[in-house]
DNA sequence: CGGACGATTTTCT
DNA sequence: GAAAATCGTCCGA
């Protein structure tokens, strides 16, 4: 197997720097002055404003922006509370690119064996872990990817974001699934494909190392809506979480949730349905916030 | 400073 | 189903 050329790397680069160009033109984001990789991002005061109070006038309640009261509560009820709101995020050239959260896993804290937080390790890297809940935790995984991750209450305690039902904005999702694919730029994605995996969404959304420790309650290009889940659909399934092993009783413990019948979701676990219990989940259900 | 390892996805057999 | 892709991060020397 031959070296991967330099040539080929460029223009795979190539192929993405088009992409983006086309996607957000005039970029402040990926066009910024190099940046430190440890900056703090806490969005931007002076456009928050004018944007807020416009969009206060102009919404409804059910669509409102999740604040950081919302954030803060436990991993595991937060994992689940995740269930049904809406992501969005809005690129620079203005698209909104949405979807709704059918899957997260719950890391709750320095004593989960499967959390990067265990032990108390605190890197630069897992830094968002600690920090206050409704701060993002983005990551790199396997030299390519992106991981999501949403901080909750507890010291490095996070909720990863697992999969989404694409909901708006699904061509451009596609395009930016489709721009770092191999070979001849393939047969157009199935919508399925688009957000079904913790790496996927985040290449779906355009979400980079860039949005790491960024807070989810006041940045200006991601954000969650409220919009809980219906009655059709009351069912959620707590399962083992994944790619963190077999060993160990962390490894065992049911802490990814999902959407039960969701066809968006990423790997369904029919042991687990067998023995979840069916039946609403009242705090996602409720109206305590408004 | 070097080696091993991923909270994954894609591609090939 | 198996294996490759690909490199930031972490940890031990």
């Amino acid at each position: 197997m031959p070296v991967r050329g330099a040539a080929q790397l460029s223009r795979r680069l190539g192929q993405k720097k088009r992409l983006l160009e086309a996607e957000e033109p005039g970029s402040d984001l990926h066009g910024a002055p190099t940046p430190s990789p440890t900056e703090p991002r806490l969005g931007r005061p002076a456009s928050l404003g004018p944007q807020r109070s416009l969009y206060f006038s102009s919404s409804k309640s059910c669509s409102a922006r999740l604040g950081s009261e919302f954030f803060d509560q436990p991993a595991v009820a937060l994992a689940q509370a995740f269930l049904g709101q809406v992501l969005v995020r809005r690129l620079d050239d203005g698209t909104e690119l949405r979807g709704r959260i059918v899957e997260t896993e719950a890391y709750v804290g320095p004593e989960d064996e499967a959390a990067h937080s265990r032990g108390g390790r605190q890197t630069p890297r897992n830094r968002g872990m600690f920090m206050k809940p409704g701060t993002l935790y983005v990551y790199v995984i396997y030299g390519m990817y992106f991981c999501m991750n949403v901080s909750s209450r507890g010291d490095g305690a996070c909720v990863l974001l697992r999969a989404l039902e694409p909901l708006g904005g699904l061509e451009t999702m596609r395009q930016l699934r489709s721009a770092l694919r191999k070979g001849t730029a393939g047969r157009a994605l199935k919508d399925r494909e688009l957000c079904s995996g913790p790496s996927k969404l985040c290449q779906a959304l355009a979400i980079d190392k860039s949005f790491d420790q960024r807070d989810l309650a006041a940045d200006t290009a991601v954000w969650m809506e409220r919009s809980a889940l219906g009655a059709s659909e009351p069912a959620v399934v707590a399962a083992a979480r994944v790619g963190i092993g077999q060993a160990g009783e962390w490894a065992q413990k049911p802490l990814r949730f999902y959407v039960r019948g969701s066809p968006w979701v990423s790997v369904v676990d029919r042991a687990a349905e067998q023995s979840t219990q069916s039946g609403p989940l009242a705090s996602v259900c409720s109206h305590e916030a408004f």
